[in-house]
DNA sequence: GTCTATAGTGCGATAGAC
DNA sequence: GTCTATCGCACTATAGAC
């Protein structure tokens, strides 16, 4: 629990990544953490990983295809974390599942998250997104119920920014793992009316 | 309610901007908000305004500079929010004045504050910011009051980035303003456990 | 799958006239 | 406070060898 690797299993979507594509994603996974998606170049990536410009270019055409696949693998990652969720025998033992899950993925991915989903070029990738709006209506079934409207998908909303988006906060930066794991889920069962 | 100026009153911190850079920092807040601060270049801000890259250039000397003025001038906007709440007569008062003041900035800023929080080159910057941390623990003690520790900056932490990021959310990004608002206000009450 | 080499473009930043 | 003009550099992207 909290080490690197929640897997993205082969749910459908995007095909799997090989293994040339999926160390390029973890790179700029990672670069667009620390200097945004703009600020990240092709060089950079290639640096990273120590090949060249060109060996790049060999799997993605263009960096809009890197950001693209970059910001598909992490949403696979949620999706996977629902998946879960979902195969749970009731829908308390579910509900408890996810949320835990995602404070889980969401502390993980502590530098990582709140970037791709802030970023204003994926959030627009992500706006007519099919597998994004499944992921995200999935989820809110599981920590609501049925009843959708705008209330449902505001209290949705709310709880992924509150989580992905207090992980990365200046205010908390220095605050250790577990400390803003045991709070985070706390807060985020009590926005959601559950004990504990 | 609603429409565009929440006002940077002559608080504290840096100098306040002459109308020439109040220019270039509105310019460069609404193309932060569309492009990222990284995918957003100085000929951009320019041409939004009219003019050249050497007349910008002529008020801040380095991009670096403009993203450190956009910054502080959002962080501004929200520290008048808190004066506000700071000034009202009782505890209650003002924390309802608080929470109300900052569902309504982000509203206003809809497109713009999830950008600016969650920008890993901002978010490096303000870590050691002094007014930054002044406004938020201001705030903080506003919420939740004196007794600080992890636990109440986790809070404070989640529902600034529950209100900021929600409203940007790909998820609501077609909600109406006064729709969006009501449930925001009505969730982050319940969230501080308040009644309303 | 990786390399070298290179085309073409736009970047941040500066100098100096008005 | 704005302009024209320019420098040097890093960028995205492509061609072709291994």
């Amino acid at each position: 629990m909290g080490s690197s690797d929640v897997a993205s299993p082969p749910t459908e979507g995007s095909e799997a990544p090989t293994a040339a594509q999926a160390r390029i994603i973890a790179a700029a996974l990672d670069l667009f953490a620390r200097y945004g998606v703009g600020g990240t170049s092709l060089q950079m990536i290639a640096d990273e990983i120590g090949v060249t410009k060109a060996a790049v270019y060999h799997q993605y055409r263009t960096k809009d295809e890197i950001v693209v696949a970059a910001a598909e693998a992490e949403l696979a990652t949620l999706d996977a974390v629902v998946a879960t969720a979902e195969s749970e025998p009731s829908r308390k033992r579910a509900r408890d599942a996810l949320v835990s899950g995602i404070v889980d993925l969401a502390i993980d991915r502590r530098r990582t998250v709140g970037t791709l989903l802030n970023d204003p070029v994926i959030g627009g990738f992500f706006v007519d997104h099919e597998r994004f709006r499944d992921v995200m209506h999935r989820l809110q079934r599981l920590l609501i119920g049925d009843d959708a409207g705008p209330q449902a998908s505001v209290r949705t909303a709310m709880l992924i920014a509150a989580i992905s988006g207090a992980v990365m906060h200046p205010f908390v930066v220095d605050l250790d793992d577990e400390v803003l794991r045991a709070e985070l889920l706390r807060l985020a069962r009590r926005f959601l009316g559950l004990p504990g």
